[in-house]
DNA sequence: GATGAATGAGCTTTCATTCAT
DNA sequence: AATGAATGAAAGCTCATTCAT
């Protein structure tokens, strides 16, 4: 019974599980995991400290949950680009100009994973084993670069090279611009940058 | 005698604060700055917890000039680089090696300007208001790229967008090393990377 | 139903606080503000430390509502004696056994005033700015040298003169008192002091 | 040897230690007792910490070695007061004129007295058994009121009831001017005062 | 599901005092 | 006499989590 409603539509707890989840980013990603106290994400959802633990076991499980959530979210973006009927040059664009763009209109998403995520080593190798909380994302980067190489377009590299790359240097422009030292707006680099990128995973 | 020998060698004191970075920088990038407590420091120093404020008025204080000595070491390494007499092909090189370097033989250094410093504004926003306690590094990666561009050799870019190609791709390689996910040790990876990073920066 | 008990009773909350107050008040007086810790408070009232501050938000705070608490038990036994009908020497007389009497009986609440709320500025400047923090208490005095004067029994002379007499010597005695150099109980100095009072204010 | 040079003359070190004295003194007048720190004296005294211990074997001795001082000093008024060739009525008003005058010119003597010395028991139940560190005073004091009797001029009331009148009102009356609450200067109430106290003292 | 008072270990920081130099 | 680094106990306060209602 239970297993039938949880596959066919969101139960009401799911939805409220979502939309704490989409609170909590939030507060995490602006203010940090550990100056987020669970009262204050209660709080912010209108909901009693007590009452919050029926939806998550802890603050480790919350910050856990929350990275799955992401995770799908761009593993769902990238796969829609993997599925299209692109070149690899075109790829790359679309592949930067959705990362902008996410960074741009759910920008919690991004400082999530590169602040939280990323430099929280502690909370997330006890949850997160192995990459399995970025599994969804990573799998559909892998299947980018497999095609690329078979296609002939892409040099065959080491795949966490290319993968570092891709993740550092978009990161990298994304920190920059949550600093606001960048002098133009995000999306203004996108050529330039899908350009290097090209440049530097094609086969010369 | 006394002004002497402050002028030429560093004072006890200096040197007391010296040791203690060090310690603390290590445990900071390795637990976190909010896992590592004042005692713990403190301890692995061989230090009374008072006798500590003697030398760093608080925590924040204490990451502030840690970050700011990550900062001259990486700028001194950068500094003699731009100094020597190569080729922008050959520098890159070398950026990347010395990088590589420093990231197996003092990897806390490069542990917490990715982990510490760039992920928790809410410390360094107070203490580090712009992006003082990075500028030495930071200006002389400056001077890298427009020494580039005026040779003729680097294509005239925004200059962040080539911070963030740079920073960017060697952080995460870093990073993914550092989660050991990498399948060949880091300086494998060199000549590949210092090649990504020339074919993306040269004039084409 | 639960507004209507909120509003004729007082909640459990505050009940709670009040008794906390009481206890407080007590460790303060006869301990001193700064050497009455948090911890000590918390054991004496059966509370652990934590929840103390669901109730309180500092030490600073405490001190404040205890003051606050004070003036209104002073003030309200002022306003009985002002609303009687009785002349000002009677008035006098009532005013200083009504001083000593809780001077004898709640001794705390004088100390409070006398010891924790006069001579330690640096706490209630920040969070009783001006008179705030007494003014229940100052209002009804003020309303009884204002009845005199009118009435033709008291001299018209500056507010603060006789505030200053009033509550210095009246202060002055039960701080002799609580020193143990008064050679009577209390009470039996109440004759000769509120003739002596009179005899000050009085129009001669 | 040094017997006869301690009387005759003071010594450099006592020199010292009544320099230091002064400044303790206005330290913990202004700043509290609690909230000034033998750092914080040592500090503007310009002597290391260490050194401090040579001359105050601890806080609280400090603490009592300047009441014995104030006391001293106001003793000594009141004793040239006592030695003159006055009536009581003008007596009274030579030392609400003292009493000010040094409430204006040396403040902190007063504050002391009513903030440090009246209020906090726990320092100085230790330190001053009974009231030696201000017997200097009293005695003058009572001699006043004795000589007052003796004369004709003043009741024949207990001896802390006239106490508590002059030192509460007095007090009383510097504090009020403290807190800035007084519409006048200070020894612009002389009169009203020194004649209210008389009243109050007199034979009717 | 829902509440929020309650817990208690542990955090950062302070400070009177000591002591090697 | 003089220095100031060193001590360590204890302060005020926080916060993830629990539990009686």
């Amino acid at each position: 019974m239970e297993n039938i409603s949880e596959k066919l539509a969101p139960t009401k707890k799911e939805d409220r599980k979502t939309s704490i989840m989409q609170i909590a980013l939030k507060l995490f990603s602006t203010e940090g995991f550990y100056t987020t106290t669970m009262p204050a994400i209660a709080k912010k959802v209108g909901m009693s400290v007590g009452n919050f633990y029926n939806y998550f076991s802890s603050k480790d499980e919350l910050a856990k949950e929350i990275m799955l959530y992401i995770s799908s979210v761009l593993g769902e973006k990238l796969r829609e680009i993997n599925r299209s009927d692109k070149s690899v040059r075109e790829k790359i664009d679309m592949i930067v100009k959705m990362y902008f763009q996410i960074a741009q209109e759910r920008p919690e998403l991004i400082e999530y994973f590169l602040r939280i995520f990323l430099s929280n080593r502690e909370i997330f190798t006890k949850a997160c084993t192995g990459m399995i909380c970025v599994s969804d994302f990573i799998t559909e980067l892998t299947l980018f670069f497999d095609n690329g190489v078979q296609s002939g377009d892409l040099k065959d590299q080491d795949f966490f090279s290319a993968l570092g790359l891709f993740m550092g240097y978009l990161g990298g422009m994304v920190f920059l611009n949550g600093e606001e030292v960048l002098t133009k707006p995000l999306n203004e680099y996108e050529t330039t940058i899908a350009e290097n990128i090209y440049n530097a995973l094609r086969k010369q």
